[in-house]
DNA sequence: GCCCGAAGATTCGCATAGGATTCCGAAATG
DNA sequence: CATTTCGGAATCCTATGCGAATCTTCGGGC
């Protein structure tokens, strides 16, 4: 039947541990935002919720600490992080604007036909969802195309410590396009996503570069002006 | 006895749980390189080792999947992460090239006495481990004052998500400061230090910024001129 | 009326036990 | 002799149980 040499036989490389769906699970509550910031994180709790047993409940939690989205306080148990204040945001997008136009020039120099049809691909969802309407799907799909188009760019660097230090700060920003709640009506971001698109279709890394500092500037003035957060404690 | 308000009482932050002390004695098990690279770390086997259950060990583990300096495959355990290759060594470069500079260019606009003297303090225990002997604890003490200075300075940026991205490579620059194993004999990194110092001293974030560019550009030419590793993959 | 203190309930932290899966080596077969 | 198959050992993954710490509630004292 299955012909072919001996190790193509081995075709499930992880199989769904239950860790990992729990894992996944916590994570879709918290991206979902079905969990308001600061509120805890029973052990017990979610495990009863997803009908397994604490271990692997205390497993993923301790993964989720270190993305900064949950915090632990020995024997207190575990909480939402709490909500982000205004020089929280200007922080993280400093760190943003560190990262990113350095990644996005690299990635501009490794520029591949699949990156940019991927790029592309993403561009195309964003702009869907915008036309979808205010469902929370309509906002679910904005968020994940503009997570995906980041994320693919990172990648595209082909460096494994920069998409770990990206990681490592991914889930903030997820976290933080909940807070800001961009409204989709001004097209900013399709406007800048397809500048930063054009220039690494282009190959030309100088200009990319600009374009991603220039997006993470908008997305800074945008929030910025917004305003809805306590001011910085 | 002690008076002030009931919310300062609670002085036991976070007491040493057995998960942290395991994690902690993992983390000295790779960082003294006393586990070869590749080889299995069994959970069994380490919790006989410390003497406890393999829940914290598990525990322990799942946090330093996240480092980088583990890796984890489903149902077949953990081992440590491979030896590098001299892309890994230039990628590592690369984004910390990226970052660092960056994140001395904040800190020397924040600079404060304190963190000039935290800096010098390190850089006194640099020298003094260069001239303690080539025995492994003058190693251990060169790697600890290296990694305390550079860590000072992301810390100094107050910026929790640059220090987030920065702890994310951090497990991979200390274990390949074990491999490139600098010798101590030249003093460039000591000169290097100094000129950072200098011009965080003098709040001077451009010279600041260039020093900490020329010094990572001076582990990348050290690191690659021993070219001791096996080529690229 | 307000603050303090103690007993019960809740939750965390860790140890232990029992499937389930993988690994390793020996025997059997072509 | 090479390849496959099979059985035991080792390991991982998950569930459960128990002691310890924390939180909550309620009653007493100033």
């Amino acid at each position: 039947m299955n012909a072919a040499s001996p190790e193509e036989e081995v075709l499930i490389p992880g199989r769904p541990m239950l860790v990992d769906q729990v894992f996944e699970a916590i994570l879709s509550l918290l991206l979902d935002d079905k969990i308001s910031t600061g509120s805890p994180l029973s052990i017990d709790g979610l495990a009863k919720r997803f009908k397994v047993s604490s271990t692997p409940v205390r497993e993923a939690l301790a993964r989720l600490e270190t993305t900064g989205m949950v915090r632990r306080e020995a024997l207190r148990g575990y909480k939402v992080a709490p909500e982000p204040t205004a020089s929280d945001i200007a922080a993280l997008l400093t760190s943003r604007q560190i990262l990113e136009p350095a990644c996005t020039n690299i990635a501009a120099g490794n520029s591949t036909d699949e990156l940019v049809a991927d790029l592309e691909g993403f561009h195309r969802d964003l702009e869907a969802s915008r036309r979808g309407g205010d469902t929370f799907a309509g906002y679910r799909a904005y968020w994940k195309a503009d997570e995906n188009f980041h994320r693919r760019i990172v990648e595209a660097t082909d460096n494994e410590f920069l998409l770990r230090a990206y990681s490592a700060i991914e889930g903030s920003i997820q976290r933080f396009r909940l807070m800001v709640h961009n409204d989709m009506s001004g097209d900013h971001t399709v406007q800048e996503h397809q500048a930063i698109i054009d220039a690494i279709k282009a190959g030309d890394p100088a200009t990319a570069t600009a374009a991603m500092d220039k997006h993470i500037e908008g997305i800074r003035s945008r929030s910025l002006s917004l305003a809805k957060f306590g001011q910085q404690a």
